[in-house]
DNA sequence: GCTTGACCTTAACCATGCTTGAGGTTTTAG
DNA sequence: CTAAAACCTCAAGCATGGTTAAGGTCAAGC
């Protein structure tokens, strides 16, 4: 890398108070303002999750929207859901321009899908538990939880069974 | 280890069409009435959340409660109980005896109190999404997705506004 | 008896989601 | 101008939850 002499002028861009609108944000910065580590910031720019572009002296500088996308990666981690399928998600937006109501909406409603899925889960998962454990089922042969998804081998005789006790 | 000469008559112990109250099984036979693999099956007991003694060729004899621990552990998997809490749990099951209906019930009450928990947080996170991104408010600065858990810097002019877009 | 499948142990490896450290550069503050 | 703070890269490390491989033993059936 060329060594570039050092600009005159102190570059705003960096300034840690300044509050334009056409500002970026330094790694540090991004990273308390999002409540993630700097070492996190790296890793999802690493894994292409969010994007920066390079000062003259080779620092990341993000683009502010990178605080909602940081938004959305903790609230999908909350969720569940993986780096990878986030990361995806995430690529169906406008690279590093500011994605419209209609962008986000569109990915909140695969979210919304999918937390769909897991609240009902989660709840069928309760249910059974109440209902089987709760008053003594678990003993009794034909219980969810002891024979989950009758995945249950198919041979010999007790396949059915799993422990009469 | 001394080496036992083979004995004569035959192992019920080992048959896996034995469907005797009284029979032990095998880690293969655990593998599969349970649905995971062997060396899951290894993997639990040496973390501790399974136990078996040995016969004496130095195999893995289990009682067949164990088929119920594993269901056990499988369904707080499911809920999202790491295995070192659901480790705990089942501590404080009698060690190798069946656990009685009262056992079950109270570490049963434990999940619930965890699964309730969950499936709260998911549906307050899933009418955020409905509420925040849904309807476009994301932009707006109240936004909770967008300021989680209040934990923004306090320093600067812009601490409480993300990025007004 | 002998082959085959199930089992044994130990150790290394994989994926995910990061953090930590080493060694060096850039930026900022005074 | 200089020292400290922030940043850079690359590599290794950690925790979780297992799987895979290597080299050897045991058990069941013919």
């Amino acid at each position: 890398m060329v060594k570039v002499k050092r600009q005159v002028k102190k570059n705003s861009e960096t300034n840690p108070t300044d509050c334009g609108k056409h500002t970026t944000l330094s790694v540090g910065q991004v990273a308390k303002r999002s409540g993630i580590a700097v070492s996190a910031v790296h890793f999802y720019e690493q894994k292409g999750l969010i994007q920066s572009r390079r000062n003259a002296g080779n620092q990341r500088r993000y683009h502010r929207d990178v605080l909602r996308r940081i938004a959305v990666i903790k609230t999908a981690q909350q969720v569940g859901v993986p780096l990878a399928k986030i990361a995806h998600a995430l690529s169906s937006l406008p690279d590093n321009k500011a994605p419209n109501v209609e962008d986000w909406a569109h990915m909140s409603s695969l979210w919304l899908d999918d937390l769909n899925h897991r609240i009902d889960t989660l709840i069928a998962l309760r249910d059974n538990l109440s209902n089987c454990i709760g008053c003594g089922c678990l003993s009794l042969h034909h219980c969810w939880l002891r024979n989950p998804g009758d995945t249950l081998s198919q041979q010999g005789c007790g396949a059915r069974l799993i422990d009469p006790d």
